[in-house]
DNA sequence: AGCACGATGCTCT
DNA sequence: GAGCATCGTGCTT
């Protein structure tokens, strides 16, 4: 994606430097809520505010892709902040994450919702007319795949990064259990790692 | 409104 | 060969 060909100016939502994803995972993921998720798509802005996400935290995390050490698969959870980790499951779904903490040290943080605010119209026929609550379907909509695996969230010639927001008080989010953890085990399963903002829709 | 299940193919053991 | 950080459909209450 060439950033000069670009006419859009990104100067009304600032985008996201590296230092804010070289922070504790949990930070990140409930700081990440109300933050605009973009993606520059033929030229045009698709965008969201994101509403759900979750984090994985290192090798001791057993929900978390790093369990087994370092593969092909999750390498860019080592790799420096700020990166998207891209990966593919269930044969045929795509989720997105944004890379945090040291380089060296593997987390991430799972986009897992996110309320279209820009580019409305192309997302909802991307969906064919569904939601864009859930990690699958958001990647569905804003045309991300494993071609995104391991580029910068922090700067527009990537085609996708993601800007500051709306800020979202305490009040209105909700934590929990993280999602479709069946057969991890205990207390991993269960840790509150899930972030919600409560009733957007 | 909620649950069960099949789809579908990559990754790691 | 087993196991997926899921989704949509179709069936039951």
């Amino acid at each position: 994606m060439d950033e000069n060909a670009s006419p859009f100016t990104f100067s009304r939502h600032m985008i996201l430097s590296p230092d804010f994803y070289a922070r504790p995972t949990l930070t990140v993921a409930r700081e990440l809520l109300g933050a605009r998720l973009v993606r520059l798509l033929d030229g045009i802005r698709l965008a969201g505010i994101i509403t759900e996400t979750e984090a994985y935290i290192g090798e001791k995390d057993l929900g978390c892709h790093a369990k087994s050490g370092k593969t092909k698969r999750n390498a860019v959870m080592y790799g420096p902040p700020g990166h998207a980790y891209v990966y593919f499951t269930y044969g045929m779904h795509w989720c997105l994450n944004a890379v945090t903490e040291a380089e060296g040290f593997p987390a991430a943080v799972l986009i897992r919702a996110i309320l279209p605010i820009e580019g409305v119209e192309i997302i909802h026929k991307r969906r064919n007319g569904g939601d864009t609550r859930g990690p699958a379907k958001l990647t569905r909509a804003l045309a991300i795949d494993g071609a995104l695996n391991g580029v910068r969230l922090t700067e527009p010639s990537s085609g996708l990064w993601i800007e500051s927001g709306l800020s979202v008080p305490d009040e209105s989010v909700t934590v929990g259990p993280r999602v479709g953890l069946y057969t991890v085990p205990e207390p991993w399963k269960s840790m509150p790692w899930r972030f919600r903002v409560i009733d957007p829709f």
